[in-house]
DNA sequence: TTGGTACCGC
């Protein structure tokens, strides 16, 4: 056969099956054999162009073909994907392109560089437009599917072709780069964005600083709001809760109160997520006459308390134990016509584990499943450490185990719940080795594991591995935060070595984490071990001016040294602040005052 | 584009 009667016969072919088409439908094509070993690349791609057959036919069509129905039928090939996303675009069928762009994205033997798919596009036969508006969907493909060397390619084509490149897009693979964890490649892309002159608004930027914030990178975050307000881009209450949430979650004071500074200066109202995390962090230091104050003066300035204020709520009053008041706010919200999620049932199934009150958590399970929402893994978390917490180490694999009938695999929460009440009942080696166990099923440890291996060693004397651990967990980029400080520190007090405690509090404070209450309680304990009880109470003082409100254990501490050393005046005068804070005494603070009365003073 | 589970103190 000739080239010409080669390409007449095709012609015919293809013009029978649009016939056919046009008139049975797809059915037509199965009853024949003849036509279906004929129809090849090229005829499918004649068919496929046709304009007598309308767009919504050749995807009919198209998928026929996929599906392979027979073993003569061909499978179709880039070119047919190509063709077929071109007639959808007449029809401005953009889903069915979407799902038509991730087959190609999804195959091995189809994916190649967009410059390949282009160069596909018949010259001229398409509208304006559709060159941009399919790469743009490309790399919305491949950042969805999180192929990020592959959505990069695109960007880059379209940077150079002079394709107009939608933020919103970006968005897309700027988010997909912060869930996988990849923030350095999001931080670049962001870069890149800016150098190719992409409008840029503050929702990328919040994103891109969010991700920096959540590795740790406050001061990187907070470099790149001055920068890019250089170029006009202000921060909205978005871009301030973020940053605020970071330094709540690093004890910085000063640095909250910066952020809180800039929103007056920008004259932004707190939203309800500021006040959520207002509350979070005065609930963090305690202060839970703070939180309820902020709830109702949000309500005071007309803004709406949503869910997530109530959840925050309900779960402070769950951990200070104030459970009546707990059931009360949820009653409210309710009332409000808010629908609890899961995160608030989580905060009452803590509040009650946290009261030791399992049969309780188990009611509550059963109430939010006939609510109609699932047992997701954090309740069932929440449920493990209820019962490690109390000690219950057999119930809470029961839980575990049910979790994991349920498909869900023991997490490193789950480890740590297991590990820490192991710990507590001093079970020590069993402790470590439930957390070995978790690193051998390939489970990278984070700082909070890390953090509960040091308190284990520590609280076995072993200060030299304790502090190993420290440093290897550095090495592998995992930030200690304010816990792990204060696990270290309290291991070196306990062992009469204040001297090392306190250079690990000038360390940590220049790495940006402060100090909070429970730093202080340890480095006033070390010196009453060491019998300093001077040096405790200066200590004790400068919690004051720092803002950070002393607790039972605080108290206690300070009570106790100063009573060892006979200063009983000073010991009762604490007792009286003690009593008029709110906290009660337990009677180890009563017979170290008695005896405190029979020691001589010096 | 922001806000929930686990780890530390007498």
């Amino acid at each position: 056969m000739t080239k010409s009667q080669n390409s007449t016969s095709h012609l015919e072919i293809a013009s029978i099956i649009v016939k056919d088409l046009n008139n049975s439908g797809i059915k037509s094509l199965t009853k024949t054999p003849f036509l279906l070993s004929n129809l090849d690349s090229h005829v499918a791609y004649l068919v496929l162009s046709s304009p007598d057959l309308p767009p919504q036919s050749c995807l009919t069509l198209f998928n026929f073909l996929r599906q392979n129905p027979s073993p003569f039928s061909h499978k179709p090939d880039l070119k047919a994907h190509v063709t077929l996303i071109s007639r959808l675009y007449e029809a401005r069928k953009f889903a069915e392109i979407v799902n038509v762009l991730n087959y190609i994205a999804n195959d091995d033997s189809l994916r190649c560089p967009v410059l390949h798919i282009v160069s596909l596009i018949e010259e001229g036969a398409h509208e304006p437009k559709f060159v941009e508006k399919l790469c743009d969907m490309l790399f919305r493909v491949y950042a969805d599917g999180r192929m990020f060397k592959e959505a990069t390619g695109v960007f880059h084509y379209m940077e150079k072709s002079g394709l107009m490149i939608d933020e919103r897009s970006c968005i897309v693979f700027l988010l997909a780069l912060k869930r996988c964890d990849e923030m350095d490649m999001c931080f670049g892309f962001f870069q890149r964005m800016v150098e190719a002159n992409v409008e840029i608004t503050v929702y990328s930027m919040t994103i891109v600083i969010d991700g920096l914030c959540k590795r740790g990178e406050v001061q990187r975050a907070k470099d790149l709001m001055e920068q890019m307000l250089n170029r006009g881009i202000k921060p909205n209450i978005y871009t301030y809760n973020t940053l605020i949430n970071a330094y709540v979650k690093r004890n910085d004071f000063v640095g909250v109160n910066k952020i809180l500074s800039s929103l007056k200066n920008d004259q932004l109202a707190y939203s309800a997520a500021t006040y959520t995390l207002l509350m979070e962090w005065n609930g963090s230091l305690g202060k839970i006459g703070e939180v309820e104050k902020l709830f109702d003066e949000m309500r005071e300035r007309g803004i709406e308390a949503d869910v997530h204020v109530y959840t925050s709520l309900i779960s402070w009053n769950c951990r200070i134990g104030n459970m009546k008041r707990a059931f009360a706010l949820f009653d409210e919200l309710t009332d409000k016509g808010l629908v609890a999620n899961s995160h608030t049932y989580g905060a009452l199934i803590d509040g009650v584990c946290k009261a030791g009150q399992m049969d309780a958590a188990e009611v509550l399970v059963k109430d939010m499943q006939s609510r109609g929402f699932d047992v997701n893994q954090v309740i069932f978390n929440t449920l493990i450490n209820g019962f490690c917490a109390k000690g219950m180490i057999n119930e809470a694999l029961n839980v575990k185990a049910i979790m994991e009938r349920k498909g869900y695999e023991t997490d490193m929460f789950a480890y740590n719940s297991i590990a820490s009440g192991l710990c507590k009942l001093k079970r020590y080696e069993e402790a470590k080795r439930w957390l070995f166990t978790m690193m051998e099923r390939g489970l990278t440890p984070n700082v909070v594991n890390f953090t509960t291996l040091i308190n284990i060693f520590s609280k076995e004397g072993n200060l030299e591995e304790a502090n190993r651990l420290f440093k290897e967990m550095e090495k592998k980029g995992v930030r200690p935060n304010t816990v792990t400080y204060n696990t270290l520190i309290a291991g070196y007090c306990k062992n009469g070595k204040t001297k090392e405690a306190h250079k690990l509090r000038g360390e940590m404070e220049a790495m940006g984490i402060m100090p909070d209450v429970y730093t202080f309680t340890s480095l006033i304990h070390g010196e009453c071990v060491s019998g300093k009880s001077d040096e405790a109470v200066k200590l004790f003082n400068e919690m004051k001016q720092k803002g950070l409100k002393q607790n039972q254990f605080t108290y206690t501490a300070v009570i106790l040294g100063l009573s060892k050393e006979g200063k009983s005046d000073e010991a009762f005068r604490l007792y009286d602040e003690m009593k008029e804070a709110g906290i009660t005494p337990d009677d180890r603070v009563y017979n170290s005052l008695v005896g405190s009365l029979h020691t001589a003073r010096s």
